[in-house]
DNA sequence: ACTTCACTCGACACGGTGTTGAGTAATTCG
DNA sequence: CGAATTACTCAACACCGTGTCGAGTGAAGT
C-alpha cells in the first residue's frame, strides 16, 4: 500500500519491523520466550529499547505477529488440499494431519512460544483458539458427511470426537516439538495421529469376546 | 515428624507454610497464577514478604507444592481401583479415566496454574512429566495384556498409543477446566474420551465400503 | 544466664517495563 | 524554496516486582 523510502539514510520503518521479527523468530530458536527482554529484540534489530515500542507494544505483540504468519500458512497449505475422503479416507486425512506437522515443525520455535505465552496473552490465546475452532468445523463437517454416506458408523456428537482429536495433535505435536516425555516416538507422530483419527472416526468394536 | 509448638505466641511454622499453601490455591480460584505477587501470597498468609522467602523459594516452589498434593492424590485413587479388563474393559478404561476427571476438576485451580507454568519453570514441567510418565506406562502396560489375550488388535506400537490418548486426556481436561473454545461439550468429556480410549484400543475398521 | 535456633521484617539493590519529551531527518505543501 | 508535517529515534525517568542482607526477637535447651 504504502510507496516506500527511495534510497533513505536510516533504514524504513518497514524495514525496522521486520528485523524485529526476524531477530525474535532467530532468538526463539535458542532460548525461552520469556528470558527473551524486550531490550534485547530491539538490539537485535539495531534500534533502542523505547524505538521498539513504536513498531510493538510489547515482546507478545511480536509473537502474535509471527504466530498470525504460521497460522496464515497453515490454511493457505490446507486450502489447497484436495477434500476427496470417498476413495481412500485414511491417506485423506493423513495429508491434512501432515500439514500441521510440516507446518509446526518448521515453525517449531514460534509455535511453542504461542503455545507458553497463550494462557498469560488474551490475544495470542484467541488467535489459536480462533484457528483451532475452525479445523474442528472442518473435522466435525467431514466426519458427519462420512457418516452421513454410510463410510463412518454412528458415535458420539462428531464435534466432540472432532475437538478431542484435534487438541490431541495440538498436543502432541507440542510434546514432540519440545521434546517432552512423554512423546510419541519422534518420526513417527504421523503414523500414530492417522491410526487414531481413523480408528475412533471409523472403527467398530470387535464383538468377538 | 517433628514435635512442635506447644501454645507458642505466634503461629507455627508449619501453620504459616499451610497459610500460604491455602491462600495461594484460594487466590488461584479467581486469579492468573501470573498475576499473583509475593506480596500477595505474604500478606494473605499473615507475614511479610521476605518471610515468606523462608519458606518457599519462589512463588513456583507454591504451585510446585500444591501440585505434588493434586498428583499424589490421582495416585491414591488410580492405584485403589481394582484392575479388571478382561470382563468389561470399557468400564475399566472408564473408571481410570473418570478418577482423573475428578481430581482434575476438584482442583482446577491448581491444575491450571500449573498447566500454564510448566513451560517456563523446570520443576513444575518435570513433576508433571514423570506422573504422566508413569500414567503412560500403566496404559501401554494394560493394552499390551490386551493385545496379548487376542481382546484388543495389534496395531501402532502400544507405547505411542498410550501416550497420544494420555496426552489428548490433558488437552481436552484443561481445555474443559479453563473453559477454552474449542472444547468438548461440558459434561461429555468423559463420554467422549472413552470412546476414543476404546475406539482406538479395541476398534478395527470396518472393511464394508 | 547465655546460647542457640526458628523465625521475622525494614531496607536495599537490581533488573525489566513502559512513558515522556525533546530531537532529527525526510516529505509534503504553499 | 522555505515552512509545516510526518515519521521516526532515543536519553532519561518513574515504577513495580523480585530476591537478599543483616539486624532483630522470643522461645527452648543446657
Amino acid at each position: 500500500m504504502a510507496e516506500r523510502s527511495r534510497r533513505a539514510s536510516r533504514p524504513s520503518g518497514d524495514d525496522r519491523q521486520e528485523a524485529i521479527l526476524v531477530t525474535t523468530e532467530a532468538l526463539l530458536q535458542s532460548r525461552d520466550f520469556d528470558s527473551l527482554s524486550i531490550d534485547e529484540l530491539a538490539k537485535g534489530a539495531g534500534i533502542s529499547r523505547p524505538t521498539f515500542y513504536f513498531y510493538f507494544a510489547s515482546k507478545e505483540a511480536v509473537l502474535l505477529a509471527l504466530l498470525d504468519r504460521v497460522i496464515r500458512q497453515v490454511e493457505e497449505r490446507v486450502g489447497a488440499l484436495p477434500r476427496e475422503f470417498e476413495a481412500d479416507p485414511a491417506s485423506a486425512w493423513r495429508r491434512s494431519i501432515a500439514v500441521f506437522i510440516e507446518v509446526f515443525s518448521e515453525h517449531r520455535a514460534v509455535a511453542t512460544a504461542a503455545m507458553s505465552v497463550r494462557s498469560r496473552n488474551a490475544e495470542v490465546h484467541d488467535l489459536w483458539s480462533r484457528s483451532m475452532l475452525s479445523w474442528v468445523d472442518y473435522t466435525a463437517e467431514v466426519i458427519e458427511a462420512e457418516r452421513a454416506r454410510g463410510a463412518a458408523p454412528d458415535g458420539i456428537q462428531a464435534r466432540d470426537l472432532a475437538a478431542s482429536l484435534n487438541l490431541m495433535n495440538e498436543r502432541v505435536l507440542l510434546a514432540a516439538a519440545t521434546g517432552e516425555h512423554p512423546a510419541v516416538t519422534a518420526g513417527a507422530e504421523l503414523d500414530v495421529l492417522v491410526a487414531v483419527w481413523v480408528q475412533s472416526i471409523y472403527g467398530v468394536i470387535s464383538t468377538s469376546k
